[in-house]
DNA sequence: ACCAGAAAGTCTCATATGAGACCATCACGA
DNA sequence: TCGTGATGGTCTCATATGAGACTTTCTGGT
């Protein structure tokens, strides 16, 4: 149990005490977006990955790398890193760690020998079996609140948000 | 410069050789939509809040911890908890810290012993400052490719999500 | 009034991570 | 062809974090 993790129903003392309640602040920071976003996030992703993490023994960029090999094979680890917001020296740790383990396997690449590309080995695909199950249902749950053109029109929104990244994300100086 | 951490405009030459460019992934996971949330919210969040770590000497507990006390003054440690996705060591240490950097201070709830109230002093309050405006600033960046209409409706599922978070965040079965 | 259990906060320890140096390979202009 | 800069990947080091034990204080039932 998590309890520092887990939001209150509303129900605890402290809260029911004060007027506007805590729950608030997911709305009233000056970040309104950004900060419901990382809200909702954090309570999907962090106890789902948290549990990999413990009980298959995976760090979060070695769980990543399994998710994008499932999605395509033969990618290499900078790629990985450029849609994963993991640092590429981490994803250089994951797949050292990931092919120690027999989870997935290196090959050189033809063209240009700096890169090697990934592919995912037998055991590899059956950890990644074990583990996916639970993080897709846990997304079911978080959107169950949604009527079926509310889903649609927020992944929509997300598609939208997602295509214009490349036009803010390098802007360093923000 | 964070290159590993950047999106391709999709002008790299890998991803232009590709059928399918990589990033699909995106939307290819079997996490359609939790990925995409994930992928636009590293974006907008760890950038900035790396830069406010070296800069500004603050963990992100801290950060995190000033924008609550910027909402609304006197909360605990595990209201912070509750709603923002930290540890509870992880926000003790960093109360610890912003008091011994004279940015906040602590004064013990009178009717429980235990808790303790947490204010802004005024340099607490001039270093919120200083942070603020950028994460407000890429905040804005993030959204300009909605309509305003967009924008509110995005807003208004965000907020729909957020308020039922208690009712799954707790299933440590998913 | 008491006791068992919960809650607030702090601490310790092991580990994952961020920053950046580093090496090897590649691309491209002179 | 050479040489300069960029890129892919690995390594080292310091630090932030996760897990969980621990103390103190509060709560609720008997």
């Amino acid at each position: 149990m998590r309890p520092s993790r887990k939001p209150s129903n509303g129900t605890t003392k402290s809260l029911q005490a004060e007027r506007e309640p805590l729950a608030a602040v997911i709305g009233g920071t000056e970040l309104q977006i950004a900060y419901r976003m990382g809200y909702v996030l954090n309570f999907y992703r962090e106890p789902s990955f948290r549990r990999i993490e413990m009980e298959l023994g995976l760090t979060r960029p070695e769980i990543v790398t399994l998710i994008f090999l499932n999605f395509r094979e033969g990618v290499t680890a900078s790629e990985i890193c450029e849609f994963s917001g993991h640092l590429k020296a981490n994803i250089s740790r994951g797949i050292i760690a990931l092919e120690k383990k027999k989870l997935i396997r290196r090959a050189a690449d033809k063209t240009d020998s700096r890169r090697q590309q990934l592919f995912m080995t037998a055991a590899g695909r059956a950890l990644y079996a074990r583990y996916i199950p639970a993080l897709r249902e846990r997304e079911r749950a978080m959107l169950a609140c949604l009527t079926r053109a509310e889903r649609n029109e927020f992944e929509r929104l997300l598609d939208k948000l997602a295509a214009h990244v490349p036009q803010w994300a390098a802007l360093d100086e923000l």
